[in-house]
DNA sequence: AGCACGCCGACT
DNA sequence: GTCGGCGTGCTC
């Protein structure tokens, strides 16, 4: 029998091995973890198939080394879900694997939570006096479960100490072993939540009817109309049934009001999956779903690939964010694989917006079934007024015109709070020369560099670069000034203009440090502050119930963009923004100030709202062919060399003439919109069909081809299936 | 991606 | 005379 394994390389292929020799291949199972030899290395791969033979010569297989557990680390429906992935994007399948495992399970940790740990006794919290001078090892281990609590003896050796040395400290009475209970799964208690009202209550009904078998559901809810009430009524069912909940979240509505609500309603904490946890608390985490001790696990893009024991539902929260599709690398979308995962188990999904992807309510329009709306916000509340400011008409401060200026003075003297949203952060995009018209670039990328603190340091947004900012022009030595706005150049308009309102920006400059956002959303929150300044970073995930004003200070990035997705982005951001102003009894006002106040899509948002603008949209893309009515897929390319992607991506073009095509055109190649980045010389290559079904069948037998190209090896290059962003 | 092998410059 | 630059080749 021969082991068929996946390993973490970037070549697109499985690997055959011979079974270990001290193993029964009888007990071996997909999804296994194995030690095997892989080159001079040893790795862990993961067992995919067990075939009876291999194309291989003999001669070339080796054999594996071992079983690292007992138990596939991943069940069949994940490594379907998995293959499948690996398929569809094109991807190498080991890269692809090697994102469902935890870095500690990929070298080496156990798969199991350990069920002996050390834990440190009284005494051992104040031993340091008593330790010989030169005990650095126990020191080292004490030290160790101080900071830890608790830890299983393979985790303390793995950190310098030895077996002598907790036999030592044992003696001396500074650290005794414990024996953790069996996990048991517990039985969720659920408090009650406010009442639902009939809209909600609807859609709740509709999630329940449809348990235990696959729907996909859109839950259309405007901001405000209670969808998380929602998902938490729904959940309960499913924990009730003893199965487990999936909760997928953007990246920065991961906020810890949200686990205190799930905290609140539920009796059992979640098991909670973002980037910023360490290795040992995301394995914690991930062993806490594959257990089924965690009832509900809350998580961002990559725990759409986490194993669960039991389970009974997946919401996708903000299913329209950006932030599910993964930029690098392997380019999935979590919203997507969730889907499938959805279809996979059997279970119901629910997709929640207030603002759908037009792919989305595409997909529900043609089943009308699947679509639950949340027309009204929660206690009568009014939706906020959308008006156009438009700024060729109106004289104004730095970016704010005078009738916007106006209108914020009223909502002050009210009492209320505002909020300035500007997608810009520094002081002013552009440093530049009134005089001979030279502006200042980045020297590693075609853009200008972004002017930041008043005009000391020149920051460029695409590399990083930073350098002190000139005062005068280089070419004729005038004066130089910053030209534009960015939110730190609206704050100090804004404080010259509203001296005794307390203000706050919150980008993500102003809120570098850990918890800073938290506490300055708590001050917001208690009314300490009544101007709100900010960037995308505002319009997720946090309410403000005092807000009565919104301002959109410029919509028109966006509006004539290359991207064809730039115009449903806008859409979004402003009824997200919009969504922020106005709660319960307060009515909000949103002021969007434009030099277009023609724009047809500005106009279907205003007088129709997003439902307008998305039938809009979804017009315009069928009559220009893009998604949803097509499927396209970009071939990326960079070199330090200029010629050298676009040679690349020509002979790619080159190598896929005499292949089936069916309806398949390669668009380009073409220099990236951005042609030089961080010094890199970008090109890419558009393939467009009208369905899927051509599209993969031409890339499965072209992209074999690709990567053989000599150039293939001098370019860095990726592909990306349903790309979001196209530069 | 690693990790090795393999030929040409500045130094113990 | 060596250490080490990164070109290119391979991984069951």
């Amino acid at each position: 029998v021969i082991l068929a394994v996946a390993i973490d390389t970037p070549l697109r292929r499985l690997f055959d091995y011979l079974p270990p020799l001290h193993a029964d291949p009888r007990s071996l199972r997909p999804g296994q973890r194995l030690w095997v030899p892989f080159g001079r290395r040893r790795v862990i791969g993961v067992l995919m198939q067990l075939r009876e033979r291999s194309e291989l010569s003999p001669d070339k297989l080796r054999r594996a080394l071992a079983p690292v557990d007992e138990e596939p680390a991943l069940d069949a429906t994940l490594l379907e879900i998995l293959d499948w992935a690996a398929e569809y994007y094109h991807h190498p399948i080991g890269d692809v694997v090697a994102a469902a495992l935890p870095t500690a399970l990929r070298t080496g940790a156990p798969l199991e939570a350990p069920r002996r740990v050390w834990r440190l006794t009284e005494e051992g919290r104040a031993a340091e006096s008593g330790l010989p001078a030169r005990a650095a090892r126990m020191r080292a281990a004490l030290q160790y479960l101080k900071e830890h609590a608790e830890a299983a003896g393979p985790e303390l050796l793995a950190s310098g100490a030895t077996g002598a040395v907790l036999k030592n400290l044992q003696q001396r009475g500074f650290i005794e072993q414990h024996e953790l209970a069996r996990e048991s799964i517990p039985s969720v208690a659920v408090r009650p939540g406010p009442s639902l009202n009939p809209a909600q209550a609807a859609a709740v009904e509709a999630v329940r009817d449809g348990l235990g078998t696959f729907r996909s559901l859109l839950l259309y809810g405007v901001t405000g109309s209670g969808k998380t009430e929602v998902y938490l009524h729904a959940i309960a069912t499913v924990l009730a049934r003893g199965a487990q909940a999936l909760v997928l979240v953007p990246e920065i509505a991961l906020t810890p009001q949200l686990i205190a609500r799930f905290g609140d309603r539920f009796d059992a904490p979640p098991a909670v999956l973002h980037s910023g946890l360490s290795d040992g608390e995301r394995l914690a985490a991930w062993r806490r779903a594959r257990s089924g001790e965690a009832r509900i696990v809350i998580g961002t893009r990559s725990a759409v690939f986490v194993p669960l024991a039991q389970p009974g539902l997946i919401v996708v929260d903000e299913e329209h964010d950006a932030s599910f599709k993964q930029q690098e690398g392997f380019r999935y979308s979590a919203r997507d694989l969730a889907i499938v995962r959805a279809q996979r188990h059997g279970i119901p999904i629910v997709l929640g917006s207030a603002t759908p992807s037009l792919e989305t309510l595409a997909r529900a329009q043609r089943q009308p079934e699947t679509l639950l709306s949340l027309p009204h916000r929660a206690a009568d509340a009014q939706p906020p007024r959308l008006t156009l400011v438009d700024l060729r008409s109106h004289a104004g401060a730095q970016g704010i015109a005078t009738p916007v200026l106006m209108t914020m003075q009223r909502h002050l003297e009210a009492g209320n709070q505002v909020l300035l949203f500007l997608n810009r952060r520094g002081y002013a995009p552009v440093l530049f020369c009134p005089k001979c018209g030279w502006s200042a670039h980045c020297p590693r990328c075609d853009a200008h560099l972004t002017v930041h603190g008043r005009s000391q340091a020149l920051v460029c947004h695409h590399c990083g670069a930073q350098q002190q900012a000139q005062q005068q022009c280089p070419s004729c030595e005038a004066a130089v000034k910053p030209v534009g706005q960015g939110t730190e150049r609206i704050e100090e308009t804004v404080r010259q203009l509203f001296p005794d309102a307390p203000l706050a920006r919150i980008d993500r400059d102003s809120m570098r440090r850990k918890g800073e956002l938290e506490e300055t959303l708590a001050r917001v929150d208690r009314k300490e502050v009544s101007i709100l300044i900010g960037t995308q970073m505002l319009t997720k995930g946090h309410h403000f119930p005092n807000v009565t004003l919104v301002v959109v200070l410029n919509a028109d990035q966006g509006l004539f963009s290359t991207d064809f997705r730039a115009s449903e982005r806008l859409a979004q951001t402003i009824v997200q923004v919009a969504g922020r102003a106005g709660r319960a009894e307060r009515s909000g006002e949103v002021l969007i100030q434009t030099e277009y106040p023609e724009h047809a899509l500005l106009k279907l948002l205003l007088d129709g709202g997003y439902e307008s603008f998305a039938s809009g949209a979804l017009r315009e893309r069928q009559q220009t062919s893009w998604p949803p009515f097509a499927r396209i897929a970009l071939v990326r390319a960079e070199a330090p060399k200029p010629i050298v992607a676009m040679r690349f991506l020509q002979a790619a073009v080159d190598a896929g003439h005499g292949l089936p095509r069916k309806g398949v055109k390669l668009l380009g190649p073409a220099p990236a919109p951005m042609e030089r980045r961080a010094g890199r010389y970008r090109a890419q290559l558009l393939l467009h069909a009208d369905t899927h079904g051509p599209l993969q069948k031409f890339l499965r037998s072209w992209l074999p081809r690709v990567e053989a190209l000599p150039d293939a090896k001098r370019a860095r290059w990726s592909i990306d299936v349903d790309p979001v962003e196209l530069f």
